[in-house]
DNA sequence: TTTCCTATTAATTTCCAAATTCATTTAACT
DNA sequence: AGTTAAATGAATTTGGAAATTAATAGGAAA
């Protein structure tokens, strides 16, 4: 209950959507795995979930049950949840799996997009130019505003793929990837210029080449994978542990 | 708090994984807003489903936590929950995006199946092929059977292709296609011979023909979104109102 | 009539404590 | 020793009451 409902504001008609603690703990929470801050496997009790949010049980159970069908929490009945688990069959699993919507979502854009979606695609292009991949300049530390841009840029490229699902489904991916990201974001900085491989990305866009705006996109998506799996990072296993709960 | 742990089996180590009242509460729910038992824009007062499942609050939120996330419920915060609208727009969309999807998890799981595969896809054929759509003869009436049938039969069909992404967005895509259906059911019924549908599906993928498979899917399911949509159905407005809440 | 404000009612959300279930340890027995 | 059973402790799950918020109705002012 800390900066629940900043401004409630009443004046005009224009109802202003009041947020629930519920919701508030759910974003966090989201971020804290997408960001690895809860690590992959980790138990989530609810006392320590409790304190960490400063929130009652039932707004937090009701974020992980929201978390569990979008498979960024796991769940036992009885038992109670972790954070999902993550491998390297995982990854690659999910890598080709991206590979296969976002195909999809980028020809269909390129093919519907209108003046106003090239527009948007330039100006979060340029918006994620000029923002730092790392909040500090040496060492990598996760800055949220590059980020939040990333994700822009990606999204405004298949934003017209004119279907809310498949929307969904490469969001649902993307949040998924960024978990990986994050494992070895601070093993691959600063060895990648990302910002070429996206100017590439929204040239082909732009000029409606969808097979070469397809091709930049897979190798985006392998290339951040191949860096993961190559770090070869002690805490990821081969494949998931049936025997583990975390494994969903 | 009525059949809750039928057998609690302790006998040997296999540890018998006992549901919650809240996943119970769930499952039920879910299949009501398959079935359209609880009809779409419907809203979901708490005390209403308190006692329509006989469970408290706090699992009842739970199980609308989760289903909120598949949309299949609609949330707005501190204004309760809705079931998921359904618009004429909303199911051109929806069969669009099913027929992309499906044509990758067909064409790979017919690359990557192996004969245990094709044997499961004979046999759900089998068992599909001897259950009958209606469970009245004369009338259409709700056969859960035919539908989890119906489910086996179809997932057989795509369950080598290799992602469990992939495989859980065909099921959320079916799960939305399936309230549109029950819809029409009752309009379409007895005008379609869905067996030759499916025994011409099975075969074309029992002879790896990926092309001529994706094909009769896709068929399938045009056709089965052209019979709603020619329905002409009252209630089943063109596009989704955005004044209403129930759009999600 | 319309708009705005207030009082009232209804619904949602949250906290918390009781009930249930799981995990671990200890004891008893073969 | 090894296995089974009971007992203890910890965690999850649940029901309901309290707090918060939205929706509604009624009345005053423009």
């Amino acid at each position: 209950m800390d900066e629940h409902r900043p401004f409630a504001d009443s004046r005009n008609g224009a109802k202003s959507p009041s947020t629930t603690v519920a919701s508030s703990v759910y974003v966090k929470m989201r971020l804290d795995i997408l960001t690895g801050d809860l690590r992959p496997g980790e138990k989530l009790r609810s006392e320590f979930l409790r304190g960490r949010y400063n929130a009652g049980i039932s707004p937090v159970r009701e974020a992980l049950n929201r978390l569990s069908t979008e498979r960024l929490v796991c769940r036992e009945d009885q038992r109670g949840f972790h954070v999902a688990g993550v491998s390297k069959a995982g990854l690659v699993e999910l890598t080709k799996t991206r590979c296969w919507i976002e195909e999809i979502a980028i020809r269909e854009s390129i093919e519907w997009g209108d003046d106003a979606w090239e527009e948007q695609i330039v100006l979060s292009f340029h918006r994620l130019s000029r923002t730092p991949r790392s909040s500090e300049d040496l060492t990598y530390a996760f800055n949220a505003k590059w980020e939040g841009l990333h994700r822009d840029f990606h999204n405004a490229i298949i934003a017209c793929c004119g279907s809310h699902w498949l929307l969904g489904f490469c969001e649902q991916l993307v949040d998924q990837a960024d978990r990986y990201r994050q494992l070895a974001a601070a093993v691959s900085y600063p060895k990648r210029n990302e910002r070429n491989e996206h100017k590439d990305l929204m040239e082909a866009t732009l000029s409606r080449d969808a097979d070469r705006a397809v091709a930049i996109q897979c190798a985006h998506i392998r290339k951040t994978a191949d860096i993961v799996l190559e770090a070869n990072l002690s805490f990821l296993p081969d494949d998931i542990d049936l025997a583990d709960p975390s494994r969903c």
